[in-house]
DNA sequence: TTTCCATGAGAAT
DNA sequence: TTCTCCTGGAAAT
């Protein structure tokens, strides 16, 4: 579920939290009790993401060089279900929940129409240890299945349901990113790599899109909406898409999902595209063009949005904005 | 209560 | 292509 962009704002909270202090470890649920106790007591040497993976460098108390041999990598990422829930003292701002959308009791975060909601970083005025004093916060039981628990001083990070949690060496962080595409909230994402990943396939660029090795961090969401916005139809070969269009859809990217890591939400509709009126269930509608919105109104042209499987997940398009 | 489904991806066939 | 795994909420029974 969550893609690129929580995953980069995940590291970045992370990265402000926790970067150079010294973190507990350990695995509640147990299925990962071994790797957890071999960062226990670490320091967190800093944060990133590629993609849908976040990489949090650890090392024990004084070592240096963050490419040196000591460095153990953590790597993790969320798969379908995983998601990551916060809780600490006022001293402590995090996302309360990133990940999976699910609704928690008293989760902040599920704003009406996609643009209220959504600071960068949503204070904790709302865990169970919510408002307690810097200082005074002690961990709560921790809820689930939590995979992983990182604990700092002022708060700790529940990891629940994650496809991959694994500890790697350099060489194995290495061996994960040579695998993934350009990632357009990178710096070192290349536009013109993207573009020839495509050009070189025969398949349908709605299921290019999705294949991390040609563009890493786009989901299903990104590739449906990106592609209405660019009005290219998703059956279109890879091979036989014009440079200049797939050009654009990077530079659609790139300020899509950044706002998307700003926000927390993915939220591509124009607010020229916004309705004035919006119609009873038709909440979404502000929030995205096609995605989960099949059988209904394309808000630009009034045709049907349609549904169909391509790449194994389900695309959502406007055959009359996307005709071609 | 059971089943289905979801912003994912690797392995098996 | 199909199967499988990770979790939890909503819909269906």
């Amino acid at each position: 579920m969550p893609e690129g962009h929580t995953i980069h704002r995940l590291a970045s909270a992370l990265d402000e939290l926790w970067s150079g202090q010294r973190l507990r470890a350990s695995s509640p649920q147990g299925r990962f009790a071994n790797g957890a106790e071999s960062i226990d007591g670490q320091v967190l040497l800093g944060a990133s993401a590629h993609g849908k993976h976040l990489f949090l460098p650890f090392a024990p108390e004084g070592y240096m060089p963050l490419d040196g041999p000591g460095v153990t990598w953590l790597r993790v990422h969320l798969g379908l279900y995983g998601s990551w829930t916060f809780d600490g003292d006022a001293s402590f701002t995090a996302p309360h929940a990133i990940g999976a959308p699910r609704r928690r009791v008293g989760e902040r975060g599920e704003h009406p129409l996609g643009r209220s909601g959504g600071s960068a970083l949503v204070g904790l005025g709302v865990g169970t240890g919510g408002g307690t004093a810097p200082g005074k916060w002690s961990p709560s039981e921790p809820r689930g299945a939590v995979r992983l628990r990182l604990l700092g001083e002022h708060g700790c990070a529940d990891l629940t349901g994650p496809a991959a949690c694994e500890l790697l060496d350099a060489d194995g962080v290495a061996a994960v990113r040579h695998r993934l595409g350009p990632d357009p909230l990178r710096d070192d994402g290349e536009r013109e790599v993207f573009v020839a990943n495509v050009r070189r396939r025969r398949k349908p660029v709605g299921e290019l899109l999705m294949d991390q090795a040609v563009l890493a961090g786009a989901g299903n969401i990104y590739r449906a909406e990106t592609l209405f916005r660019c009005r290219i139809n998703p059956y279109r070969p890879g091979n036989a898409t014009g440079v200049g269009r797939l050009r654009a859809v990077w530079d659609d990217l790139v300020p899509l999902m950044t706002y998307g890591v700003e926000t927390g939400f993915i939220t591509t509709v124009d607010a020229a595209d916004v309705p004035d009126v919006l119609d009873e269930g038709d909440q979404e509608a502000a929030r995205w063009y096609v995605y989960h919105r099949d059988g209904r109104a394309c808000l630009r042209c009034g045709t049907t949005v349609r549904r169909a499987e391509v790449g194994g997940r389900t695309l959502f398009w406007c055959p009359r904005c996307q005709a071609r």
